[in-house]
DNA sequence: TTTCCTGCAAACGATTTGCAGGAAA
DNA sequence: TTTCCTGCAAATCGTTTGCAGGAAA
């Protein structure tokens, strides 16, 4: 594992893949990032970027969105925050966060004598986004 | 893809196969499906599994909790709520469903003009679970 | 110099799929 | 018979990793 409370040295390829995913609302993939700066960095590798997303993750500089078709989503604003995904093309949105002491509270008293902390939580909903609407005129249950 | 409207026709592996899946609360992978089966089916195949999971959740009667470890996992209770997942051991964790209506009148007014339509949400809690909390005396940050 | 970073390519692992034979309708 | 189901094995595909050379400290 690429270490946890070792030292790093400056890179800027890191510097440039992080600013990348900080600087997008897309909430990119490894791949996307990769082919969005193999232009400006020739040299860069996938590898590479797989490599500094994960220690992003490991700093909170970048937060996990979930898994959407099989490919990891990330995010660079870590603050919690909901997102919502469109089940037909992928696409994430951020969600403002709806202040949820309410939620904590509700969530009180079931969670009372649970046997597990909670660290943090992941909202996502799922529909379908303002492009992918109009086309999926049916949506079949079977 | 495995047909959406086409006729289906009865199968005992893919009874066996939602029978599993219905029948436990460890929020099974595909591979412990198949492993749980394969004793008692041993010409069970894991393609099988795969096939009918996804047949599965597109009639709704699974539902996937998300993808855990790089597994998916699945959920045969497909009655709205929220899980909790072990970060240490992947645990997964039914929790009770929070009457929310209040979510949604909190959520409605920044949802009001929205581009998109949603259909449903998936609400994950992260933390330890009773057993994996005494391992992990310590947890760094950097 | 020592340690970290990276390209490269191979390895991995979960999931999908093409095909041919078998079962259900 | 026609259509669906399944085993098998190969193919996909996102992600990880071992290694050797190069850069940072």
């Amino acid at each position: 594992m690429m270490g946890t409370e070792m030292g790093r040295k400056h890179s800027s390829k890191r510097d440039a893949i992080l600013r990348v995913i900080q600087s997008t609302v897309s909430h990119p993939g490894a791949q996307w990032v990769y082919e969005r700066l193999k232009p400006q960095i020739p040299d860069l590798s996938l590898g590479t970027v797989y490599r500094n997303i994960n220690l992003f993750q490991e700093k909170g500089q970048v937060i996990s969105v979930g898994v959407v078709n099989g490919e990891e989503r990330f995010d660079g604003q870590v603050a919690p925050h909901p997102h919502f995904v469109c089940s037909c093309c992928g696409k994430i949105i951020d969600l403002p966060s709806p202040g949820d002491e309410t939620l904590k509270e509700r969530m009180a008293e079931p969670m009372e004598n649970a046997d597990f902390t909670i660290d943090y939580r992941k909202t996502v909903f799922y529909g379908l986004c303002g492009e992918c609407e109009p086309k999926v005129r049916f949506r079949l249950k079977e």
